[in-house]
DNA sequence: AATCCCTATTTGTATGATAATTTGGCACAA
DNA sequence: TTGTGCCAAATTATCATACAAATAGGGATT
């Protein structure tokens, strides 16, 4: 059960968007992810939230509603809420994974991603190549060309991660377009982790010529190519940073 | 209750598991996923919703953030709940893959899930037959086991999908995890789909066999080659079915 | 030992009130 | 005319309270 007295109130994390029953989501989707409460665990009930949080039950339910529908809990009368067996997590969710990386550890996160990312990206560049349409052909050479002018630095991850997400636009298949969350995740987080050590930023542009050149002339095979040479250098650049293995906490704030 | 006879409130289906605000999410969530409100649309507010529903705020509220967390929605104050475009959507959630289904032409369907199946499954045996647990093999062939006994029909269904299920979890990727639904939403429906027109369905125990045994053995590459084998059979009973084009609708209960 | 029923607990739904947010228009000034 | 700032209205966000529904678990009865 819960551990400790209940008349203290946990103090919220002041996230960005200032819901009151987001913020009890995330604070608890972020004990569930942390393994606070494992799967099969039953919750504190509704009133006892409430108490920790000092929230009304309403705002308690409405948290409790976000997380069901994310596939982390399931409520029943007279038992409570227990959390759901992992492979029922909605892993791919938006906040599920920012909550699942904030307690990993980095190494093994990345090492998850980019199996994933070399499973699917090439045959996500083989599928543009042959699905896009010239709009979505477009929006890639946009990107591309910001990713070029941006050069390397912090400024160029963004146009990065739009080129990535326009290539999997144009494979044309929504079954796939839930990964996006993962490689926007992954490429945002990887520079974080991967500026202090980053050795040749600028040979990642070349690269994604290579891609965007194999998908304009619809070559599937060239493009399957390119897309798993871009992600093997990635893959030494991870290598190449120090193991610190450490969980990177907010300092108190 | 007041189940009232207010000419303009919307009957809501009765599905099995008979929570109002589940219901109430359900029947948005077709509502967006069949095109009524398309992306960018602002729905009916709160208020509307209680009057065409006839129920109460809170229920409403509930439903609402049960689809935003899904990432169909995004509430703001002042504004309403607008519909978050199709990328954001948490498409292999459960109930979302159901709506999308009922909402589509049941070959497009299959044709997009068979895309991914032969892009990942492929891999998930090679990585199974690498990183699988003692365990993990047995629950792969106890299902394979079930199935055979069971040998085709309708018991067979079940099996089958434990066995992709089992298959998926030894993979031992988590972000891999949220496909499992997919497959087992694929082979359930495929089955209804098939069923009446599967010429020789006990080929595929051997089929299965051979991911069993490749998997078993540790060989990455053989496991690889018999998953895909397995998809290209199954392509072809799809292909077979006469193209009816319609989509299945509930009659009504 | 088995069965039935009752009750206590917990989530589910309803109602109504107030707070917070912010768009869009309006008044006013430059 | 144009820009600027401010107000009001619409809508979601939060709170408090009450009652309904479901059901696990215990207790009474046989």
């Amino acid at each position: 059960m819960n551990a400790g007295k209940l008349s203290q109130k946990t103090s919220l994390a002041k996230s960005g968007d200032s819901n009151l029953h987001r913020k009890l989501a995330q604070s608890i989707g972020n004990q569930i992810l942390s393994g606070v409460y494992a799967p099969g665990a039953i919750l504190p009930n509704e009133a006892d939230w409430c108490r920790i949080y000092g929230t009304s039950r309403t705002t308690v339910r409405e948290a409790v509603k976000t997380l069901t529908a994310k596939g982390l809990l399931k409520s029943r009368t007279k038992i409570g809420s227990r959390v759901e067996p992992r492979e029922n997590w909605n892993i791919l969710d938006r906040d599920v994974l920012a909550w699942h990386m904030a307690a990993m550890n980095p190494q093994e996160f990345f090492a998850s991603v980019q199996e994933v990312r070399k499973i699917l990206e090439p045959e996500i560049a083989a599928l543009a190549a042959l699905n896009r349409t010239p709009q979505q052909l477009r929006a890639i050479t946009e990107a591309f060309e910001d990713m070029r002018k941006a050069k390397a630095g912090r400024n160029s991850v963004a146009p990065d991660v739009r080129f990535h997400l326009a290539l999997l636009a144009a494979a044309n298949n929504v079954l796939l377009s839930p990964f996006g969350i993962m490689i926007e995740s992954a490429l945002t987080n990887m520079f974080e982790f991967t500026s202090t050590h980053n050795p040749e930023p600028d040979m990642f542009i070349p690269k994604h010529e290579g891609i965007l050149k194999a998908v304009t002339r619809g070559n599937a095979k060239a493009a399957r190519k390119a897309a798993l040479s871009l992600l093997t250098d990635t893959d030494q650049t991870i290598a190449q940073v120090p193991s610190k293995a450490k969980k990177p906490r907010k300092p108190k704030a």
